[in-house]
DNA sequence: CTCGATCCCTGGACGC
DNA sequence: TGCGTCCAGGGATCGA
């Protein structure tokens, strides 16, 4: 699923691929996850690509102001505007020649001026795409919290002892942290020794501290090995992250922990599964681990599979 | 404020 | 093998 690190990974990609171009028109097919089709098909041809950045989980396409070329369109403003793009569960966004057949689950073409076409695939539509203009970018990006890599101690701490709940809900949550999702949570838990149904209130400001190191250790990590790509899925080009191989925590329910050697374990916390070494990350006494599944039971187990969704990072040419 | 439940959606894993 | 069921999860939303 991609978070922070694969948001980076993809805006990495559309930097080299898709800034400077032109938007010269849009296509769209399902639409249900687009705030305002209408808006991307009135408002994006025209504009250039000034820049693809990162916000959390969000690619921001910050867009030109329209007056590139030939005559005045009259229905494009001139105010800063930006496309947002979330990638939910299995969104990707990346240039693909325009005459290359497209993926199965693709909702937005946008052909652009070099041929190409900055194409929008998503099988679950678990994503978001909203043109924004003006005071509606600000509006929108101030619902979210810190900046996982940028934050200092003093705020990560302030903004984790804010709150009473547990502490993976609030790594997981965004208006807490921007960019966090289950993987980096579980993996920075693991790191730092803190179960994840910890409250914030039973930690210490040294565990905080240890917990956000930590966490930009591995955010930084995954980063520079393009973050982390579970279980392939159809269509061949893709260029996978690495960092799934450094996972310490997250999918290894019934394996071994790196660190001690129990049984990785898996429970529910915030509505999500939530892996941990029950010897290395105490437990609070009103949570218990789910059943070992048979897959992942007995001397050998195979271990299973992780569950997991699956999602490629797509090589942006 | 915080929690859990529910929904959205598709496809892969698994059980019979 | 084939079919049905469960499940993954980010985020919105609603009720307790």
């Amino acid at each position: 699923m991609p978070e922070l690190p694969e948001v980076e990974t993809v805006a990495r990609g559309l930097q080299k691929t898709v800034m400077g171009r032109k938007i010269l028109s849009v296509a769209l097919g399902k639409t249900d996850f687009i705030d305002d089709p209408g808006a991307l098909e009135r408002h994006l041809p025209g504009r250039r690509i000034d820049a693809v950045e990162r916000y959390g989980k969000f690619m921001m396409l910050r867009l030109s102001a329209a007056e590139i070329s030939g005559a005045v369109n009259s229905t494009v403003e001139p105010e800063a505007a930006s496309l947002l793009v979330h990638l939910g569960m299995t969104g990707n966004l990346a240039s693909r020649r325009a005459d290359e057949a497209h993926e199965k689950h693709t909702h937005v073409w946008m052909a652009l001026d070099d041929g190409r076409e900055l194409r929008y695939t998503d099988p679950r539509r678990f994503g978001r795409i909203a043109y924004l203009a003006g005071e509606a970018i600000a509006r929108e990006l101030q619902r979210f919290g810190a900046d996982p890599l940028l934050v200092g101690e003093e705020e990560f701490v302030a903004r984790i002892k804010a709150r009473r709940s547990r502490i993976k809900a609030l790594l997981l949550d965004q208006s807490v942290l921007r960019g966090v999702g289950n993987i980096y949570a579980d993996e920075s838990l693991w790191r730092a020794k803190i179960h994840p149904a910890r409250t914030s209130a039973s930690l210490t400001p040294a565990q905080l501290l240890k917990l956000r190191r930590v966490l930009q250790e591995i955010l930084r990590k995954a980063i520079s090995l393009r973050g982390s790509t579970i279980a392939d899925f159809q269509d061949g080009q893709g260029e996978p992250g690495e960092y799934q191989k450094h996972h310490r925590a997250y999918g290894r329910e019934g394996h071994k922990c790196y660190r001690c050697g129990a049984i990785v374990r898996r429970t529910i916390v915030a509505g999500r599964s939530s892996y941990y070494c029950p010897a290395c990350q105490h437990a609070p006494r009103d949570c218990r681990p789910l059943p070992l599944p048979r897959a992942a039971r007995g001397v050998k187990a195979k271990a299973s599979k992780p569950r997991t969704g699956r999602w490629k990072i797509a090589r942006n040419r």
